[in-house]
DNA sequence: AAAATATACTTTGCAATACAAGGTACTAAA
DNA sequence: TTTAGTACCTTGTATTGCAAAGTATATTTT
């Protein structure tokens, strides 16, 4: 039960939001993500976003083109479809609520929530 | 590729932090946990909360006493150790961190927070 | 040209956890 | 005795983050 793995937790199912709202920015490949990501304090592997990709790909909220480097092979430039951007606003949604709750339980009884 | 299901992963690791935060305010059987919990807008089933409230006592983090009740079964009535009360500190920060992660991600380039 | 290095993408196996669905046990009322 | 209500528990499944290892392409070094 250490710190590490709890956070790794909360990860999950948010990990899918930091992707999308990162490529709603502008087009990204994989290093360009992680690298991003951890400007933003969030640490995450290849063999974690490679398959996340993949599955957003797959559900149309994501489609790539190929791109030529100057400093090696060519990578994969993802961006978010219209669907992607529907489903986006949808997780700030559950996001937004999710913030929600946890500042109500943070700040004692719902009571005092309306009092302070 | 739908809301919910986003929405249920977002809840992973989050419920844990969720249920210290309650029970830090005091102790509370399980059905009151559920009813607390969708006060704050926050849907738990009981497949659900159970596992995680024995896993949290086998870590030490909960403990429980057994109360009466006026209109039923015993209760078995959940609170906080103090390896407990650390923990939660610690969900605190990792929070802390999440939230300002998607606030990152959320208001553009990180010059752009700093500048606006 | 061949070997080594760097970059980028991919796959496999595992562990953790939310949830649906079903079950057990005790109490009180009909 | 049966029915309804409350409370606790278990099993099986799907999803997902991650470590570790693998494949492929481009560049640099020897």
């Amino acid at each position: 039960m250490n710190t590490e793995n709890a956070k790794s937790q909360m990860r999950k199912g948010m990990l899918e939001y930091c992707i999308l709202l990162l490529l709603h920015k502008g087009p990204a490949y994989a290093s360009d993500i992680i690298q991003q990501l951890k400007e933003a304090q969030l640490i995450v592997v290849e063999g974690t976003l490679y398959p996340l990709l993949t599955r957003l790909k797959n559900n149309r909220l994501l489609r790539y083109e190929w791109q030529e480097s100057t400093q090696g092979p060519p990578r994969k430039y993802y961006a978010l479809t219209l669907d992607g951007e529907e489903f986006l606003r949808h997780l700030d949604s559950a996001w937004n609520e999710l913030t929600n709750t946890v500042n109500i339980l943070r700040s004692g009884s719902v009571a005092e929530v309306i009092l302070t």
